[in-house]
DNA sequence: GTCTATACCTCGATAGAC
DNA sequence: GTCTATCGAGGTATAGAC
C-alpha cells in the first residue's frame, strides 16, 4: 500500500508534467521532485522512463477504446445488429475528439496527456500505437456488416482517412486556427465529428451524407 | 572549401543515417564516425545537434514546396488563371505523396528522411512546420479564387483534411496495411493521390468528385 | 518487497590550443 | 577551421537500509 502510494503519486506527477510541458521538457529528476520520491522509484515500479510514458499512455487508451466500442455496440443494438456506417465512423472519432477539443480551460491532465502523444509521438508510444490495428478491425467488420457490397479496400481506406482527419485536427489544431486566421470554429466538437464523418462517409459511398439515416 | 567540405559530410552522413535508422537513435559522435570529422565540427558548422535537424529538413521542405508551387502555377496557368479545385489539392499532396511513397527499394535518404519527420515529429522540425501556413494560405486563396461563392471555412477545413490524409498515409502506411491485410495498395501513388483529391473536393463540395474536370 | 543514496555511462555542448 | 579535453545533464544500475 505503500508501493501503491509511491506508485500513484509518480503516474499523477508524470501525467500532470507531460500535459504541462511536453515529454521533450520533463526529466525523470523533474518527476521525482514534484511526486516527491526518490529517483530510483522510476525504475524500480516501472522499469524505465520509456515504460513510465508507455503505461500512461495505455491506461488512457483503454479507456477511449472503451468508449469507442460502448457508442459502436449502442449503435449495433439500436439498429438490431447493424449500426449505419454514420453511427460507426462517429463511435471512432468521436471519444478521441471530445476528450481532445473544446474549450481549454478545463482540460484534464488526461486530456492534455493524450494531446501531448498525439503531437510529439515518441518512441514509447508510437510502439503501442502500431499494435491498435486489432481494435480498429472490429472497426472494418462493423462496416463490412453494414455495407456487404462494398469494396472492403474502400472501408479500410475511409477508416484510415476519418481517423487521419480526427487525429490531424487534435494535432494541428494551432496551425488550421492560422491558416484560417479564426474561421475555423475549434470551439464546437459536435459540429467538427459531424463534418469529419460526413467526409469519411462521402470517402466511402461516393456520396455526400444524407442528413439522419435514422431518427 | 575544406570548410564546404566538411559541412556537406556532415549533412550527407546525418540524413542517411537518420533516413536509415530514426531521430532516435542516432546520437552525433553516430554522425561525425560516418562523415569521419571531429566531433565538434557539428556543433562549429551547424550550432547544435537541433540546428543540424532543422537544416536537414528545411531543404528538402524547400524542394518540396518549389514543388508544390510549379504544380499549382501549372495548372493556373493552362486554365487562365483560374485552376481547377482537383488540380489544386493535387499540387499540395502529390508531391509530398509522389516522394514518400512507391517502391520502398529505390527511395532516396531524402525521401526516406522527410518520412522519418513525418512519423517521428521531433520538437526542432515541429517548430519548422508551425510556421508551414503562409504556404498553405496561397493554396487557400487559389481555391478561393476558383470558388468564390464557397464558404472559405470550409475551404480551409478541406486542405486541413487533405494534408491530414496525405500526412497520414504516409505516417501509418504500415498500420493501413496491417489493417486490410494487405488489401490497400499502397505502391500505386497516383491512385493514392487520386483518391485523397477526390474525398478533399467531396469534403468541399459536397458532391463525389467529377472524373475529369479539364481534359 | 519497498525505498534510498549514489555511482555510472552516454550524450550534447564548449573552452581553448593549434 | 579543426581538434582535444572536459563539463553538465539525463537515464540507468546497484548496493544496501528499512
Amino acid at each position: 500500500m505503500a508501493a501503491d502510494r509511491t506508485r500513484t503519486a509518480i503516474i499523477t506527477a508524470a501525467e500532470r508534467l507531460y500535459a504541462e510541458r511536453g515529454f521533450a521538457d520533463v526529466t525523470m529528476r523533474d518527476i521525482v521532485a514534484a511526486a516527491d520520491v526518490n529517483l530510483a522509484a522510476v525504475n524500480y515500479h516501472f522499469g524505465s522512463k520509456d515504460e513510465l510514458i508507455a503505461e500512461l499512455f495505455v491506461t488512457r487508451s483503454i479507456a477511449t477504446n472503451r468508449e469507442r466500442l460502448r457508442e459502436l455496440k449502442a449503435a449495433e443494438e439500436a439498429g438490431n445488429g447493424r449500426a449505419t456506417a454514420q453511427e460507426i465512423f462517429a463511435a471512432l472519432v468521436g471519444p478521441t475528439l471530445r476528450g481532445c477539443l473544446g474549450e481549454a480551460k478545463q482540460r484534464s491532465d488526461a486530456a492534455r496527456f493524450m494531446i501531448r502523444a498525439s503531437i510529439e509521438s515518441v518512441p514509447p508510444i508510437r510502439k503501442i500505437k502500431n499494435r491498435e490495428v486489432d481494435h480498429l478491425k472490429r472497426f472494418a467488420a462493423a462496416l463490412r456488416r453494414t455495407l456487404p457490397d462494398h469494396d472492403p479496400a474502400d472501408i479500410f481506406w475511409a477508416l484510415h482517412f476519418a481517423l487521419a482527419m480526427a487525429h490531424q485536427t487534435i494535432r494541428d489544431t494551432e496551425r488550421l486556427t492560422r491558416m484560417s486566421d479564426g474561421l475555423c470554429d475549434l470551439d464546437n466538437v459536435q459540429a467538427i465529428i459531424d463534418r469529419v464523418v460526413s467526409v469519411a462517409l462521402m470517402a466511402l459511398t461516393g456520396k455526400p451524407a444524407r442528413a439522419k439515416a435514422r431518427a
